[in-house]
DNA sequence: TTCCCTATTTAGAACGATCTAAAAGCAGCC
DNA sequence: GGCTGCTTTTAGATCGTTCTAAATAGGGAA
């Protein structure tokens, strides 16, 4: 019933050539006269033949594997991401062992560990909030390339892409300011991560740049519901406008502002960051940062295949620009 | 820099034991001796060896590696479907090998082909629309045990993991007839899918035992850009409610209402399958119908286990039973 | 013809695990 | 000591590939 699997010597015996000589065509060496080559093609082909890749990897050392890490696999822009990501390895002809990481670096070292005995070339990891710098240069011993995105742990240890969360903060704060906004606040996320931090940095200095003042920073956990409960904090500060760590932080917000009888657009201004599709759904449609997080996982991909091609290339950074995309949520005027 | 694995032998030889051995205690057979067990997993620990699974595989024949295709990675119904594979998968300490098919079905078995040369254990397979079911008979033939999921292909040829969708649009349908509708309108889809076809027929069941007259089926594509422009044609069967075919079709269209200034949930009552986040973060809140995506992945997960633990158990299907959510969207009575 | 050179092909040893079948150890018992 | 029966350990083949190094072909030139 469940017939082996066809084998090189299956294929040889058949093309009456060798071993060596099928293995040559299935890695389309030059070396192989061109009517061998057609032949033994014509006879994997018949046979339905299917290079076994772990095989292959335990001689050759590559297994056309790319482990992938996520903190939520809920959350979707970390799925854009992962999108972006896949799209870019499939065409290299990889493979994404992806892991959900639930934010758990002990999860996180289980499956590290997991995608080591699975041999996997290399990783992309976005690493769970509290994971230690040193991972990275464990990680690094092992022999297995890594990059790091959307968040980052130690100093230029690794690759690594990511969204440019300050220019995206000046942005966000710019435009409020531009429509007349002076009381900001902030509603952040509990989880320390390099992402919180960097969104922190781009607050205080687009506050400074623009001579707005802070209405408040409010810490929420990173779900739709925790934020919507939030919103009676947030107004605490009495602000005029409230930026938001993402989009899905601040659709809940709104969801709570208006059970508070706040209608957002109009009795305060709210943006969020990401700009997902969502933001286009919500109620007033969402004023957000576009961080493009397809554009993101794909240049992960790439950063990714380019260390494999040059493990001593030089540690790279990449940041995709952020976008405003403007709507109504943050239409109220305040002049 | 980068040194080598570490291998059995290795260990073998630093604990004075065979190779055999120690194999025998990485797979916990119970024919070591205690002593000897706790010597070498005490080097094992030492020397940070992790087991090589592909080259285990090659003997053995169980990659602990499973094959998840998904047509679509940025629809959240399908990433909380993923997520709730992924989660089971890890427990049972397998890992998840991921590929989006793009709806497309040449890619798809360009995946299938990819996985195979993978050694993938067994395949969860949300089928491409258009995909032949003889592909289901081809995938058993290469020994690849598969559950189909979200969309089923052929007859009982696998298990099937999915939601009742019947059902739901049972739920649906009675919810809106009590709410005093008569004419009701169905925004479907254009491709082809089992899904679609199970939506449509509960619909037909749903109208036949309430009596309520069908306004009108509007076909979309599967985007949320594309239902907002559908509204119209939506409007033209002049349906005093709109069952939808899942929350970001429902989503979408809310949006193209209001831009021809029709208040959903005053003027026209809609409602959406599926119950993702999304239907809680939108304005007016969607009434839908909770599909349970994380446990049908979870579901699947399950069914596959099974079928990888006894490959002659019979076909089973797996269906979540749906729950109604209502929500304001559904607000207005036609009484 | 012989020799050399390049273009192809190949035998056989890896890679790191598991499996099979058989060998050692170690009691207890005659 | 020799035998039986049990537990524990092991040598060696094996899985399907790739690599190394060497063998073989096929022309030309001398």
């Amino acid at each position: 019933m469940k017939h082996r699997r066809v084998t090189l010597d299956q294929v040889a015996k058949a093309a009456g050539v060798s071993r060596a000589t099928v293995s040559l065509v299935v890695r389309k060496s030059p070396l192989v006269a061109g009517h061998t080559r057609d032949k033994v093609e014509q006879v994997m082909a018949d046979l339905d033949y299917v290079r076994d890749i772990g095989a292959a990897r335990l001689r050759n050392n590559s297994s056309r594997t790319i482990g992938v890490v996520v903190p939520n696999l809920v959350n979707p822009f970390f799925t854009e991401f992962l999108s972006g990501a896949e799209q870019v390895l499939g065409q290299g002809d990889r493979v994404v062992l992806l892991a959900n990481s639930h934010d758990d670096t002990h999860l996180q070292s289980q499956i590290l560990q997991r995608f080591r005995g699975h041999g996997v070339d290399g990783l992309i990891l976005c690493p769970a909030a509290g994971t230690d710098p040193a991972l990275m240069t464990r990680v690094r011993d092992w022999g297995l390339p890594v990059v790091q995105s959307m968040r980052e742990v130690g100093e230029d240890l690794t690759d690594y892409a990511g969204g440019d969360y300050i220019a995206g903060m000046r942005l966000a704060v710019r435009h409020l300011v531009d429509r007349g906004h002076r009381r900001i606040a902030f509603l952040s996320v509990r989880a320390r991560t390099s992402a919180r931090a960097e969104r922190l940095r781009g607050f205080d200095l687009a506050l400074a740049e623009t001579g707005a003042t802070e209405a408040g920073i409010t810490e929420s956990d990173l779900t739709w519901e925790a934020s919507v409960g939030a919103a009676g904090a947030v107004l605490a500060g009495r602000p005029t406008a409230i930026l938001c760590f993402n989009d899905v932080l601040a659709a809940g917000l709104m969801v709570g502002l208006r059970r508070l009888d706040v209608t957002p657009g109009r009795d305060v201004a709210v943006v969020g960051l990401d700009d997902l599709e969502m933001a286009q759904m919500v109620w007033p449609p969402l004023t957000s940062v576009a961080m493009h997080p397809v554009r993101i996982g794909a240049s992960a991909a790439r950063l990714l295949t380019r260390r494999l091609a040059d493990a001593d290339a030089p540690v790279l950074r990449e940041c995709v620009a952020p976008e405003l995309r403007v709507r109504d949520s943050s239409g109220c005027e305040k002049v």
